[in-house]
DNA sequence: GTGAGGATGTCCGAAAACGGCTAGCGTATT
DNA sequence: AATACGCTAGCCGTTTTCGGACATCCTCAC
């Protein structure tokens, strides 16, 4: 059974989604690749995890958090391994720091697969928590970012 | 979090599955449309759902009982509108009686779709419970069954 | 009678299209 | 000479698309 609940943050109101006690989501409402089976969930606002989601990020938008600390699963059930593979390197990136796709790729085994690892990089569902908007081109251009360019500045911005 | 089990009858092994405490599948080990992501599932035997299947598909079996009578969910969440309503409305077959597939897609509101009927009848997930095996052609001919005609025309023959 | 053909929803495989990329060159500015 | 753009062409996993195949049955022409 699948749950979810909103949440608000400063950059705009988000969708949070769990299962089995584990965040599996996290959505800028209306993003691309917006999930679709979202009115199949049940909202259920008080969950243990939401709880705790909305602590961290409370403390991450006011600078006084730099890593998150709760029990995430990406991906569910239908995410393919290069797809894991992609979200566990960029998990790995620290608060402050920035990676190019070509690193990304190059960590999963596949050096010559930097425009997949763009794509994979684009599916994460979870946002911010798995910072995929520390990942820039190699020249260092922000190149693209599912909630809109504007929410990829604002939050290398706030990390800086 | 999906968990299954293998259970024991006359006619051969039955994996079952389960989940939030509903069954969820049956199937013959092997069978044509075995599920596919099997591996990820974790087994656990005593499920409570799964000790009422093991003692009434034992009734079953032994002639004794001719409903049956638990929690069930087919299909999951990938399931569609018209495999659900085809499966509905097999569940409502009664025990020593048969249909046919074209009655099956008319009560389905669609009395055309016989073919797709059939074809989503091979798809039930449950088998035996979901009585798929009293579905059978306008002749009266057999037609096909996912465990094989040997295992329908057993289950026609303790039903009758 | 008997055989051919059409209606129907879904799955499956193969093939094509599509990206949150990059390196390599030419040109065009400083 | 450097640096900065802009285009092009390869790279690769995933998604989309498309064409058959099915646990059928009715009708219509011979």
């Amino acid at each position: 059974m699948i749950t979810s609940t909103k949440v608000e943050s400063p950059l705009g109101t988000l969708l949070a989604s769990e299962e089995d006690g584990a965040l599996t989501g996290l959505w800028f409402i209306g993003q691309r690749h917006f999930p679709k089976g979202v009115e199949a969930w049940r909202e259920v606002a008080d969950a243990p995890v939401f709880g705790r989601l909305r602590q961290e990020l409370d403390e991450y938008f006011a600078g006084e958090r730099r890593e998150f600390d709760l029990p995430m699963n990406p991906g569910g059930s239908h995410a393919t391994v290069f797809q894991r593979d992609v979200w566990k390197a960029i998990a790995a990136v620290p608060f402050g720091k920035t990676t190019t796709y070509s690193s990304l790729a190059q960590s999963c085994g596949k050096p010559l697969a930097a425009r997949a690892a763009g794509a994979a990089t684009g599916r994460n569902p979870i946002s911010i928590l798995i910072p995929c908007h520390r990942i820039v081109g190699r020249s260092g251009a922000l190149t693209g970012y599912a909630g809109g360019l504007d929410r990829k500045r604002a939050l290398l911005q706030l990390e800086s």
